[in-house]
DNA sequence: GTAATTGCAAATTCTTTGCACATAT
DNA sequence: ATATGTGCAAAGAATTTGCAATTAC
């Protein structure tokens, strides 16, 4: 339920773990069972997740992790370069794989918390210009546009749980 | 310190308490001293502040209030118009005197915490159109372009502290 | 075996709320 | 007078941390 249209494809369950796997080999960090769930249900899923979704997840999936756990391992998937952590300024993180594109905008529906991402060429040049404009050395830049989606709009979506 | 260049000018403590004095009387809600010192703060101020740097803002004017009452306040002024809310993904909320410009974007130094702001046609319309082609009812956006600021990068800016 | 992880609960940070007391109109 | 605001301390929500028991290597 409520997953948004995507820019990218998501891994497969199976390769997340892999990839995981790998980066802790490679770190000299313990490969867990925790671990290889959590990296499964953040990068296997199309969604933008918050903490506790994650441990949702992962009860779905039959397994379980305790909070701290959870948090302590999306901070390890964020370093790895596998995950992206994202904050729409709902009081709360969301974590997202990280897939194959480079870089994307987000559609925020202030009404049910669906999120559409889309790409746009022309603010990467932008920000960048406007950067060099007030010297800053650019870092990266954050778009969120706000409003209500079309499944709202026509009381389509049966009014999603969200805070 | 730390008072980044703006696009518009900060009213006046006296505008600024006079405002909301107005504001409040035309909504039949008690004109009290915490009330008008909060809005001289707030809005009297060219930074965006959070809420605990208010309290400091008071304190500094030889005048108090507790945290409750700076928070429901903040909301008042932010109801009335006078005041915008911001989230820079700090994980905590910042405020800005509502000036005449009507909408602007941010940049943001990643290592002392300054904001500047800049203003920029193209992305209102940018953005309308997007959301137009997803199906969105628009109601705002939010640009935060990330970087180190030239005083930053000089090693000139004395550190400050900022979580 | 030993060092690192896990889970639980306690601690933190920002913000909100309940309630007795004070104050604006 | 009376409704409303204020401050304090307790409650909440998201996240972090301390620590004994457990597990990976």
């Amino acid at each position: 339920m409520n997953t948004p249209a995507l820019v990218g494809t998501a891994r497969t369950a199976q390769e997340a773990r892999e990839a995981f796997r790998l980066w802790l080999r490679e770190h000299g960090l313990p490969v867990t069972g925790q671990r290889l769930a959590i990296a499964e249900v953040v990068i296997g899923s199309a969604d933008h997740l918050s903490a506790e979704e994650v441990a949702q997840g992962l009860e779905a999936h039959g397994e379980k992790a305790g909070t701290a756990t959870v948090y302590r391992t999306l901070d390890l998937l964020v370093k790895s370069g596998l995950v992206v952590e994202r904050d729409f300024g709902e009081g709360f993180r969301r974590f997202e794989a990280a897939r194959d594109v480079p870089h994307h905008e987000h559609l925020l529906c202030t009404e049910c918390g669906a999120v559409q991402e889309f790409r746009d060429e022309r603010l990467e040049r932008m920000t960048t210009l406007i950067a060099e404009a007030h010297d800053f050395a650019r870092q990266g830049h954050r778009l969120v546009i706000r409003g209500v989606c079309s499944a709202c709009r026509r009381g389509t979506r049966p009014s999603d749980v969200r805070r």
